[in-house]
DNA sequence: CGCGATTCTTACCTGCAGGTGAGTCCCCCA
DNA sequence: TGGGGGACTCACCTGCAGGTAAGAATCGCG
């Protein structure tokens, strides 16, 4: 579920609560192309770790959150970062 | 560094200070290629995750086990474990 | 002498993850 | 009336992760 080259990258812009809409995605992540953003955020929903919310206006305003679930994934990717920082020069 | 179809499932082998010579990694993995179980054992070695001690028999034995660094990782990969199992029914 | 065990190497192939560029739909506003 | 902003969607292509199969080095043993 977090494989892949961006599905990371993408949490961490979200971590904290952020509420981000694509453009700020898009912003954020300079080189992701729109085609695997959207790819990897539906991804992430249907994986119930981000939540899509749509206001119906023009023109269109898309925004992402993590889900309560998907917020509780921090701490363990925390875990991983120290653990990496922990890192004896290889 | 993680990353790839087997990486998790070699280290979930040698979790715990087991160690392993490549023909029991083979058993103990049978849907993995020779090919691939070298290849990411080589790189998990150069990674400093993992630490290949030669036997210098006929015939050759070759052993792997964690390096203090990679035994470090289990509870950080213990804390994903837990978080995937959190899962709301998705 | 030739076979088998063990660990690794090499060559080749396939499929899919990921990249690129263009097109679409919708409505507001100048 | 058409241009522009926003969020996609589509067709196509490339490169690499991963799979398959065979070969190679070593020596002990029947």
């Amino acid at each position: 579920m977090l494989e892949g080259k961006w599905k990371l990258v993408i949490l961490f812009h979200l971590f904290g609560g952020r509420v981000l809409r694509f453009s700020e995605l898009e912003r954020a992540i300079p080189a992701i192309s729109q085609k695997m953003l959207i790819q990897q955020l539906r991804q992430l929903e249907s994986d119930g770790i981000v939540r899509r919310i749509v206001h119906p206006e023009v023109p269109p305003r898309v925004e992402y959150r993590l889900t309560d679930w998907g917020q509780s994934l921090c701490p363990a990717l925390d875990a991983l970062l120290q653990w990496a920082e922990r890192r004896p020069d290889a």
